[in-house]
DNA sequence: CTATTACCCTATCGGTTTAGTAGGTTAGTT
DNA sequence: AACTAACCTACTAAACCGATAGGGTAATAG
């Protein structure tokens, strides 16, 4: 199940996006927007920022902006910053790659061979998508 | 991520399905062979009995049993009695829908639209994937 | 220069879920 | 009748999630 932090991160970027000029919005904005805890989307785009997703202004007029085209923001890389690891399980990731403590030869490991074809057809789909593609 | 309910489970039936014979098997076998809690699995057992994929007998010699070929055990049944919901979203479940209470307008919700598409993907996968395709 | 604005950071907390544990009960087999 | 193994209920420790509180800091307007 997705978090409400990414839900939250992905609603964010994309009210972003679908403004027509690029001028900084405050947090509150797209809070009351999106009907989220101010507090709690601020840790998120401070993260998204630290992850070169956003930039910010301080002061009068501040806010948090794009700083990227969302035809180049790539949705496989959003997710893993918000949410984590795309694969269900350790054992069948890629960037979170991590033995089973309990399997035995995960070679011949049912759930990991499941596990691994859901990765791949849900990485391409997110790969795939920009933030373009899933906002307008 | 996947809970370890849903992964034990699956490696259970595995277990089961890659045996010769069908004779019954108990609880502490599988527990031992697979590395899982034997009160923990046990709990698994009993709900996949009720979900009509196992049988069950009692008393010496008894143990647990697949009740179903393993070419007609559907994996994605079984994913959504173990787990839940394959989407990744209520507001993008077929099975378990409900609205966000945060959204405004879901048919414009860029979130509800990928994670829809990455929900088709992953059911896909997984109707198309009975016990003995990852089994064997 | 200074007050304001709004981002930045740390800490905490209640609620929920997860994984595992304990102990006893019931029913079938030998 | 004795034994065995499934069945059922209840409980607990730990982890995680979402949210909140409160203050610090830097940039900007005037």
């Amino acid at each position: 199940m997705l978090s409400k932090k990414t839900k939250y991160g992905i609603k964010a970027l994309t009210f972003l996006a679908r403004r027509e000029d690029q001028t900084p919005v405050q947090i509150s904005e797209i809070a009351k927007a999106e009907h989220i805890s101010i507090k709690f989307l601020e840790s998120i785009l401070l993260l998204l920022r630290h992850s070169g997703f956003l930039g910010a202004k301080k002061g009068k007029g501040g806010g948090y902006y794009l700083i990227k085209e969302p035809k180049d923001i790539n949705m496989a890389k959003v997710y893993r910053i918000l949410e984590g690891p795309i694969a269900l399980l350790p054992c069948a990731s890629h960037n979170f790659y991590e033995p089973c403590d309990d399997c035995n030869d995960e070679t011949i490991c049912a759930v990991r061979r499941l596990m691994m074809e859901v990765r791949d057809n849900t990485l391409m789909i997110l790969e795939n998508n920009t933030l373009a593609d899933i906002a307008f």
